[in-house]
DNA sequence: TAGGCCATCTGGTCCT
DNA sequence: AGGACCAGATGGCCTA
């Protein structure tokens, strides 16, 4: 292709690049260079390939011409070429609309990567230079919304190292040993007691004795690891209820968050809260003067205790 | 070198 | 008809 001699299809092939190449990087990203192995072994053929078949089938056309009949091996296939090109435009049309939608695919794509790019940022751990990867960004930010979702069931200051082994929850020994590195950056800020011993949270979620004994053992391994003795501990109440690896894993799981908007919003309301204004979730509630969905005092004060601890609690991990 | 992760292509299905 | 979404296939890159 890059021979000066060859002659370029009708189709030209550069016109077709810019064509699958997102609209801001149709000069600049290496991975979807139309050179890269897979274009030049399966998508140029392809490509081509209908201008091969068009020259075949000049040729069966003029072996037609000199006497092959229905029944030929070659007639036969000339047929099925035929069957192509009577449709030459409309394989022209399909050939361009897989390349659209090749393009568009590409795009959705990079959107659904940006979007966890996005996640990645709000979830803890967060590196520019070392990226959690999509399963374990899922299953991290599963964990969060979790661990999250107790804090404000409680209301409680939480125990930082159950805070943590509730993050790690079914995540990989990799990505398990970067919270737990996250966390000792900065351990000696939370950890007030002297000879805190190092954090093992795989070794301490990994090796207890399953789902079921999320209650009891998980707990109990908790406690036995816990450096903090008995100071508070909304996570407690992971004896009676389920835990975010309930169900071991993201893939299988049917968790959802330990309480339901009501319960978190309702204390001081009887009627339900106004989804809609908590249309993309905690974070953005927007607490509007005058509405009839008006969150009390209580609520206020409780929300911003909320998002201390939160923030509190994110340092070292966004550190 | 095997395995994990990722980007991309592709064909199928569903919906508008 | 065409777009969105999905899952399988494939190959590249990286790391243990």
């Amino acid at each position: 292709l890059s021979s000066p001699s060859a002659s370029p299809p009708d189709l030209t092939l550069p016109t077709i690049f810019m064509l699958t190449l997102p609209f801001d990087e149709q000069s600049s990203n290496q991975t979807s260079s139309p050179f890269r192995t897979g274009w030049t072994s399966n998508q140029l053929v392809k490509l081509i390939k209908p201008e091969i078949d068009s020259v075949q089938e000049e040729t069966l056309e003029s072996r037609r011409e000199d006497g092959f009949r229905d029944g030929d091996v070659a007639y036969l296939k000339r047929r099925g070429s035929q069957k192509k090109k009577l449709s030459h435009s409309r394989l022209d049309r399909v050939r361009l609309r897989r390349i659209e939608a090749n393009a568009r695919e590409r795009n959705r794509m990079h959107g659904l990567n940006n979007a966890l790019d996005s996640l990645r940022k709000v979830v803890p751990c967060y590196s520019k230079t070392q990226k959690l990867s999509k399963i374990e960004t899922l299953r991290l930010a599963k964990n969060y919304i979790w661990a999250l979702s107790e804090i404000l069931s409680t209301g409680k200051r939480p125990d930082l190292f159950a805070f943590v082994q509730t993050l790690c929850k079914g995540l990989s020994q990799p990505t398990t040993n970067l919270v737990a590195g996250c966390l000792q950056l900065k351990a000696h800020s939370f950890i007030s007691e002297p000879g805190a011993e190092s954090l093992s949270l795989y070794s301490a979620y990994h090796h207890h004795p399953g789902p079921e004994a999320v209650g009891s053992s998980s707990a109990g391994i908790s406690r036995s690891l816990r450096p903090f003795g008995s100071f508070c501990g909304p996570f407690e109440f992971l004896n009676d209820s389920p835990s975010p690896d309930g169900s071991s894993s993201l893939d299988t799981g049917t968790l959802s968050p330990p309480i339901n908007f009501n319960r978190i919003f309702s204390l001081k309301h009887e009627e339900p809260i106004d989804y809609q204004s908590c249309h993309y979730g905690l974070r953005y509630c927007s607490i509007s003067q005058g509405s009839s969905t008006d969150l009390g005092p209580y609520d206020i004060q409780l929300r911003g205790q909320f998002y201390q601890m939160q923030e509190e609690l994110n340092k070292p991990f966004h550190n």
